[in-house]
DNA sequence: AGTCGCTTGTGAAGACACGCACAAAGTTGC
DNA sequence: GCAACTTTGTGCGTGTCTTCACAAGCGACT
């Protein structure tokens, strides 16, 4: 199945049916860490030294690189350049994402200036917010405008990701406004369940549960650890995000 | 399952004998979401509707919540109160965790701010920082500290997580520095993989992974939209955080 | 008591993810 | 040109997570 020998649909028609969205995650990482690469001058990377240093184990990485093709060269690795290019591709970053914030308080500040956004690709061309004294000014170049302007603007900028840091009660509401005008990808950090139509995706960080979560193995470490004595621990080690994630 | 009373055989320890790491992402978005339910006045909750309330699918609920015991009463639901302290129990909340924040800039400050982690908690009782301009001051009462005051920070105040906010060439060093004083428990918002020795758990919170995965989504979106035509898209719904994951 | 309706808890099956291990395919050295 | 070595790409066994479906348990009503 994963085996169509014909090179036949090649650049148009992306063959891409399916990447395991565990294995999108990590591709992410591996293009952060290309991109590192690149600059300090490197040429190729094998899986095992790219494995290394994103701390995967070498064959899920070269199982998540096939997904998206066969860009490796047996013997030697991969090119980085050239991975890095059909990685972009891959994800879907070949054209800028333009991306709209809404609720410019603390978070939303610290989003909004942030550099490691527009770096990857996605410039916040849009800044939302209620409060009077927040609308009309400049943040990192950026006008912040009222909500009541999201349709407009959106349209206008060709927003496409919505990240939403307003306070929980105010972010379903600045949901539906996005989706109104035609966002379909969010970004939610408002500690709720958003509800939205099933075209739209949400995808939630929510750090009290990530601090929760270890918590969680805090208590369990601390059982364990008074219960048996020494017993050894699962050897395996990290997780991530992942995301998990994501978190972990 | 309806327990032998004889908890001999294997399980010399604790009978939460591993909840796996997804159902305690999601535990811990039940109990947020109970806490609510509970200030709103409502004693009892079914598992449809707290399932419809935080988005997830009713069986997988139950079976999450079986994994800490059965406190539901079968034809009426779950007692919110008593189901919030069973929760509270089992992801190790009885004790507060004391948690220490190093890196004190845009993201930083945004976090040492927010009341949600204390309100949930996870009191941030320790700040450090390089930087002399704010190394001395108080942010929300609590004082910056200079970052070799870490191990002495930490021992005197029993921290067990770290959450790590520096720029991405001194999260290694805040990292180490940290688990030097004992801290078993790191978030991480740099960009980097950490090293860290094996009984140390990290999760990593990566907002531009996270709006990569959104950009992927929206490509493949753009992709099947004009190809097919208005092909159904899958009803399931959401993506959460990664943990995701880890947490992902 | 008996019946009925509702909801939990879980067995079992399917879907997905992981990582080993190895053949295929390339490079290097002679 | 051939053999030795390196590294990719992937088939497959294993384990984890998800989902369905339903018996068992509980309360309410008659
Ligand atoms: N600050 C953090 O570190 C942090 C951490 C995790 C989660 N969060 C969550 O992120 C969200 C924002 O946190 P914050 O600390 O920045 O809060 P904040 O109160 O500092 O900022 C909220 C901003 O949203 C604006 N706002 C209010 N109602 C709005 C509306 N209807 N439409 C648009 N904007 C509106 C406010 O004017 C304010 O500027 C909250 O939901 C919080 O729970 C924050
Ligand atoms: N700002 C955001 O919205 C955002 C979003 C995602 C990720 N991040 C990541 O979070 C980290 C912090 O981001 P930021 O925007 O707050 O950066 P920032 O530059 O505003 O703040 C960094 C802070 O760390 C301090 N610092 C520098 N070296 C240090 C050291 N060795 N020990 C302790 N503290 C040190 C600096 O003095 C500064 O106060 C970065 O790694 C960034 O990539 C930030």
């Amino acid at each position: 199945m994963p085996v169509p020998a014909e090179a036949g649909s090649e650049g148009t028609t992306v063959k891409q049916r399916s990447i395991p969205e565990a294995s999108v995650a990590r591709l992410a990482v591996y293009l952060r860490m290309l991109g590192e690469l690149a600059e300090q001058g490197a040429e190729t990377v094998s899986s095992d030294e790219l494995a290394a240093a994103t701390g995967v184990n070498p064959a899920k990485l070269r199982k998540d690189l096939s997904y998206i093709g066969s860009y490796g060269i047996r013997g030697v690795g991969y090119e980085i350049s050239s991975l890095l290019h059909q990685l972009e591709r891959a994800l879907g970053l070949n054209h800028r994402q333009a991306v709209a914030l809404v609720g410019v308080g603390n978070l939303g500040h610290a989003l909004a200036g942030y550099g490691g956004f527009g770096g990857r690709g996605f410039p916040v061309t849009a800044l939302f917010d209620v409060d009077p004294d927040l609308v009309g000014i400049h943040i990192n170049g950026i006008l912040v405008d009222h909500i009541r302007a999201i349709p407009e603007v959106c349209a206008e900028r060709a927003i496409t990701i919505g990240v939403i840091a307003t306070p929980a009660q105010a972010a379903q509401g600045a949901c539906d406004l996005l989706v109104e005008s035609g966002v379909r990808c969010i970004l939610n950090f408002a500690p709720v369940v958003l509800q939205v139509p099933g075209e739209v995706e949400v995808r939630k960080v929510d750090l009290a549960v990530e601090l929760q979560i270890l918590a969680f193995h805090v208590a369990r470490r601390h059982l364990t650890a008074t219960a048996d004595v020494v017993t050894e621990q699962m050897v395996n080690g990290h997780a991530v995000n992942g995301s998990g994630g994501a978190h972990s």
